[in-house]
DNA sequence: GCGCTTTGCCAAAGCGCTTTGGTAAACGGA
DNA sequence: TCCGTTTACCAAAGCGCTTTGGCAAAGCGC
């Protein structure tokens, strides 16, 4: 390996003088300045980031933690914060979870001892507020997509509360009254809020209180959530449904198409996220979009800012805006009764 | 931050014999082994990553380097790496190409300054031989899904060959004669591997030549490229299109489906690789699965093993089958001319 | 009981960089 | 011209670990 002390050498001069130089934390001389450049290209080289870390007790790495990285949400989530990482002359260290409290663990204690120089945390709900605390002592930490409920963190979030209550509007509009709702766990605040936004604006219209079901976040989750349902759907007692998310959505129309419960003839489905998928199911799924790329981008500009002008985070709640999707999932309700032979 | 000497201290023995008893590189008695594990817990010490990683010349990091990472097909490949990495004990550090050349000389130079233990390369065609010599020196790498032509570096990828030859299988096996195929540009040998396969069954069985566009690979190429073809899909003077990945296929379908084509009556669409959204598109897309996770599972526990045994990869081609999933995108063509009204 | 090997520990030398304090030489104001 | 200041460089001390060689003490065969 080529050190710092060869490229000293050959531009004779000192290793101090080659590190000031590349690094401009004092000046040199012109005269050598070019001479150290000369060198560093003539031997190729590039410092070592490991005696680089040591020594300046920077890694200029940021560590990104998400349940799954095969998930496309979280996919582009990680695409934000890889381009603006670049960007900012970090690299990102991967960190997967999968929903495990163990391995959030272990995924923060690892990313301590990495002495990463921030943290990006898109992994669901953070162990806990004083667990993250004890664990990553007072490493930068940013939250994305999922916050602390009552934390000091810096959290950039989706406006879920707002998308919610469009999602009512939307529906309310067409003509709706009777809705069923597939929420994630009660724990996650990003559904509570969309479920929120949702019921404020439904029942101060006047219709009649939505019904709440689990559904865990999961295209499984929703299938197995509107099974029970099954029934009631034919028989219109609901013309509606909001899933939480996307993969919840497309989860329930696969299963209720395949009851034979016609989408959005019998009832409209719309989701919660905007994710690839919803593209190619057909019909085509009305959602809420969210950028979650840009929350990825905003979080890491955070981060580098901060370690940049070596202060804190702001510790502020950022909310991005997010906006109604209408595509083929949702439609008016009939207004006769359904006809005795298509049931 | 509590460092190694803090333990040592603690225990009463000497810094060194706290490193023997957590790495287990030479013995310590028993008495010993159990009061460092105490003070390393009371402490809660975690040795300083950089420190061991200039000390032992190890960073225990993988480097992966994609195109995107937003893009579902790497998704699924980073988490099959990710995966396998942290059961052998490494941390992936992820960099993205975005097919760029440019970028992806920028990957791997900052990827041998991380003094990364090794490289798990999915960026498409990397830049040349010779370059990426140059720029990892004898770094161990991995290239995964797609291959250098007459490299002698380790690969791991699908029997794309064989996946084109299923495709022919299945095509003629419905009867079909006249297909258009869309491949990626040239110069990448999974693109060509694919057709290669699929014409070499497709003339054995004295079927017309196959005519053969190309489509970039993305699912606006795959629009763009049928586009010219709508005339002759109408009027039936090809019954099947062959994608040689889902993205064009989509893209087709898309294309084809707006302007009045039906999938599969008039035409049959087959993709190649099983992305997530196949599943949700409609029809459902027919295909070639392949196991990307488990490509990158594979490479990254080759390159663990050579790792932990000090030596070199075998630099062989590892290739992993594929499979047909017959959905709902083929069937046989029609037998009788399009009627009239119907065009 | 003697020499031999083994066992268990420690001292010290790095790994390749950053950073601080020091010091000559050049500069500048009066 | 003299002295204070700036400029431009270097020496040396780490950063926190691993690793090697050395060295007592213990174990062993005879």
């Amino acid at each position: 390996m080529v050190s710092i002390a060869d490229v000293a050498r050959l531009a004779g001069v000192s290793p101090t003088t080659v590190s000031h130089a590349l690094s401009g934390k004092r000046k040199v001389s012109p005269d050598v300045q070019v001479r150290v450049l000369a060198a560093v290209k003539e031997l190729g080289y590039t410092p070592g980031r490991s005696a680089q870390s040591l020594a300046s007790g920077r890694t200029r790495i940021l560590g990104l933690v998400v349940p799954d990285i095969g998930n496309g949400y979280f996919a582009e989530l990680a695409q934000g914060v890889e381009q603006a990482a670049t960007l900012g002359g970090y690299n990102v260290l991967l960190c997967t979870t999968g929903f495990d409290h163990e391995r959030e663990k272990h995924a923060l204690e690892m990313i301590r001892s990495r002495a990463v120089d921030g943290v990006v945390y898109a992994a669901g709900a953070p162990p806990s507020n004083s667990e993250l605390a004890r664990l990553l002592g007072d490493l930068p930490l940013v939250l994305v997509d999922e916050e602390v409920p009552g934390a000091e963190a810096t959290a950039f979030v989706s406006d879920n509360h707002e998308g919610g209550r469009l999602v009512a509007e939307h529906l309310l509009e067409l003509g709706h009254r009777d809705v069923l709702v597939l929420e994630a766990n009660a724990n996650l605040v990003s559904s509570r809020e969309r479920v929120r936004g949702f019921t404020e604006v439904w029942t101060a219209a006047g219709a009649p209180e939505p019904r709440i079901v689990s559904g865990g976040f999961t295209h499984l989750g929703g299938q197995s959530a509107v099974e029970p349902f099954g029934e009631a759907f034919a028989a219109g007692e609901f013309t509606a449904l909001f899933a939480a998310n996307d993969l919840m959505a497309l989860g329930a129309v696969d299963h209720l198409t395949s009851v034979g419960v016609d989408i959005p003839g019998d009832v409209s489905v719309i989701g919660f996220d905007d994710i690839i998928p919803t593209r190619y199911a057909r019909p085509r799924l009305t959602t809420i979009r969210q950028d979650v790329a840009e929350l990825g981008r905003a979080a890491v500009t955070a981060l580098a800012t901060a370690l940049a002008r070596n202060g804190g985070l702001d510790g502020e709640r950022h909310v991005y805006p997010v906006e109604l999707v209408v595509r083929e999932s949702t439609s008016a309700p009939r207004t006769e009764p359904v006809p005795e032979e298509v049931r």
